[in-house]
DNA sequence: AGCACGCCGACT
DNA sequence: GTCGGCGTGCTC
């Protein structure tokens, strides 16, 4: 077979001697069912070009398609006249086996296809960057010194798991104050130091730009590279070389690193997992923290999930033993906390101060800034984003409005003109609530939740009328602001890092954050909230944070007493119970609803399967049929891959196919 | 997705 | 008799 002359070769081509057959993987964006790998021969001449890992140039449908070699064999199952591999871009191996692994594990975990993760984890190449691109390592790093390791239990024994090379896995929370940039340095250089790469992802580019300051310190400008989003595609590409040469021990990144194929990992971070922007926003949708806890795993490489908060996913791998904690004592973390005060709405104890009332400010808030700003220290104001959204909650206790059948959000159908009363609905399975009943306190009321008013912040310069006021938020973010009296207003994530710490923060509109119709509200709240109150001074150098939202609420105490792991246990505990993520397993599918259908005909679901909806996505005709709808299903935990299979194969049937695509998110939190 | 093969109505 | 409708199936 191998041997044969294929169609279409006008020039005679001579397949290579040895392993003639190159498994390819062509990189092209078609359905679900052509996910799989594809037999070529390998002509002579390419012979010792097309080594395993490498760009390839094929036929693929009669067009020339770009693809990467898996594989050279003797021989084929294939039953016709294979095509020729018609050029190796450069016999560069970019899909090593390691990478190819970890973007099988990617697709199967997400019930993507392995083309989509391969297009994530490769970035495009470029020329020039493969000449220029270094191959060797420096030489070993000093192993740092890490007292400041010591603050948490286990701290100093985890950096010597790490320089040994064990796979130990933490999930850890970061002390208020932390400079945690320093600390997943310390642990990377550790790991370097031993001969191991070290990989640490973080959200955006201004936590990158700290944390390459910190580990630029540590192992000098040539001993960390940076897989920043905005590099040129040929910086891009070289860095990304570098690495994959295993010129580079210590590599950081924001989202896309997650992939970078850094040699013989040793050690590998996420920080601050909880914030979305570690959710990849291209099929499938991997998430940062799933990424590397795979790859820890694979490699059997020491990993930090860490943060000042903690997820429900964090907390789900402590509990399920599968990382250990990394935390201060209590009295240390007392030590280095603010005082916290919680300011509920009800209790409306407006200041006396004709400026402070105008900015209704309650009167704890204004004298905490008075007094930070008459110490000569600036403080932070923190306002939740602007926006309407509409959502429901219990009229009395503020507990978000959940549908009794499933558990989904319940809102108000908008958008009509009549003005005729709709009775609140599910997000999710669709069904009308008329009778609703809270599931908390069992009241019959419901209000609505309006996230907005930012300008309480705005109205903040008059009440300090002598003080400066300045703002960081999505237009230009502010990086650090000096000791001196001023007024930081920011959106949260925006806060800039104060020297010396702020005197007081302000954490205005609780509720705004709280209300939000997300799965995550509170656990998004307090995350910003700690992410902000972390810049604080300690209470025993006056540092105080003013929160202004009930202090009945569990985020809230978690808050005033700093607190992360038990809130993100009690959160997990009610995800269980409600069936959320991750307790449990969740897929959002979306398309037309005959593809819907097509696929709910077809699909074989794990036996623990529960389908919810479908529900209409956006616009809804005059015979209430939507465009595209939205199915739920929920599996056990353990059921998560047969939902990602079953949910793959069922893409690739016929009848799901003729009806166009369908997209399928696993563990889609922001749209819960 | 494209593109070929394939079995039934109105034309030269 | 043939040209061509786009239903079904394949892509190494």
């Amino acid at each position: 077979m191998a041997g044969a002359q294929p169609k279409g070769a006008t020039a005679k081509r001579t397949a290579a001697a040895n392993r003639p057959v190159a498994r390819v993987l062509v990189d092209v964006p078609l359905p679900v069912h052509l996910d799989r790998p594809f037999d070529y021969l390998v002509p002579d001449r390419l012979d010792t070009d097309a080594v395993p890992g490498c760009r390839v140039r094929v036929r693929f449908r009669g067009k020339l398609v770009d693809g990467y070699l898996l594989e050279r064999n003797e021989t084929t199952d294939f039953q016709g006249t294979l095509s020729w591999v018609e050029r190796v871009l450069s016999p560069e191996p970019v899909l090593t086996p390691e990478l190819l692994e970890l973007a099988r594990a990617v697709a199967t975990r997400y019930g993507g296809m392995l083309a989509d993760v391969v297009r994530l984890a490769i970035p495009p190449r470029h020329a020039g960057a493969e000449k220029s691109a270094p191959r060797e390592p420096g030489p070993l790093p000093p192993r740092p010194a890490a007292e400041a390791w010591a603050r948490y239990q286990h701290g100093t024994s985890f950096l010597e798991a790490v320089h040994a090379g064990r796979s130990a896995r933490a999930v850890w929370q970061a002390l208020p104050g932390e400079n945690w940039p320093s600390r997943l340095a310390e642990a990377a250089a550790t790991a370097a130091a031993a001969g191991r790469g070290a990989l640490i992802v973080v959200p955006d580019h201004r936590d990158l730009q700290r944390l390459q300051d910190a580990c630029t310190g540590l192992l000098g400008k040539d001993g960390v590279v940076a897989l920043a989003a905005d590099l040129a595609p040929s910086a891009r590409y070289r860095r990304w070389l570098a690495v994959l040469r295993g010129a580079a021990r210590v590599v950081i990144g924001t989202r896309a690193a997650m992939f970078a194929p850094v040699h013989h990992l040793g050690f590998a971070a996420v920080w601050d997992d909880g914030d979305d922007l570690h959710s990849y926003p291209q099929v499938p949708y991997p998430h940062t923290r799933d990424v590397l806890t795979q790859r820890a795993h694979a490699a059997g490489a020491a990993l930090i999930v860490g943060g000042f908060a903690r997820t429900a996913e964090a907390a789900l791998l402590a509990e399920s033993g599968w990382a250990h904690e990394l935390v201060a004592h209590r009295t240390d973390v007392r030590a280095a906390a603010p005082r916290v005060t919680a300011i509920g709405e009800d209790d409306n104890q407006l200041a006396r101060d004709p400026a402070a009332r105008a900015a209704r400010l309650p009167s704890v808030a204004f004298e905490a800034a008075r007094s930070a700003l008459g110490a000569g220290a600036p403080v932070l104001v923190q306002v939740p984003r602007r926006g309407y959204v509409p959502a429901l909650a219990c009229g009395d206790c503020r507990e978000r409005a959940r549908c009794r059948r499933c558990a989904g959000p319940l809102a108000l159908p908008g958008g009509n003109e009549d003005g005729a009363p709709k009775p609140a609905a599910c997000r999710w399975c669709g069904a009308a609530e008329a009778a609703f009943k809270c599931s908390s306190c069992g009241s019959r009321r419901l209000r609505a939740v309006a996230v907005g008013a930012s300008r309480t912040a705005e109205e903040l310069g008059r009440a300090f009328s002598n003080v400066p006021v300045r703002t960081s938020g999505a237009g230009e973010i502010l990086p650090t602001v000096p000791a001196k009296p001023a007024l930081i207003v920011c959106t949260p994530g925006a806060e800039p890092v104060a020297e010396g710490g702020y005197g007081a923060a302000l954490l205005l509109d609780g509720r705004t954050l709280l209300g939000r119709p997300e799965l995550r509200a509170a656990e998004t709240a307090l995350r910003l909230w700690f992410a902000a109150a972390a810049l604080v001074r300690p209470a025993g150098e006056g540092g105080r944070v003013v929160v202004m939202a009930d202090s009945s609420l569990q985020p809230v105490q978690a808050l005033v007493r700093w607190d992360p792991a038990w809130f993100a246990s009690l959160e997990l505990a009610e995800r269980a119970q409600l069936g959320f993520p991750p307790a449990r397993r969740v897929a959002a599918v979306d398309g037309i609803p005959e593809a819907i259908e097509a696929l709910l005909d077809s699909a074989d679901l794990p036996a623990t399967a529960e389908v919810l909806g479908p529900v209409p996505l956006g616009e809804v005709d005059e015979d209430g049929n939507s465009e595209r709808e939205r199915l739920i299903v929920r599996v056990e935990r353990s059921e998560g891959r047969a939902l990602a299979g079953s949910l793959h194969a069922a893409q690739a049937v016929r009848a799901a196919r003729k009806a166009a695509e369908l997209q399928v998110r696993l563990d889609p939190l922001e749209l819960l």
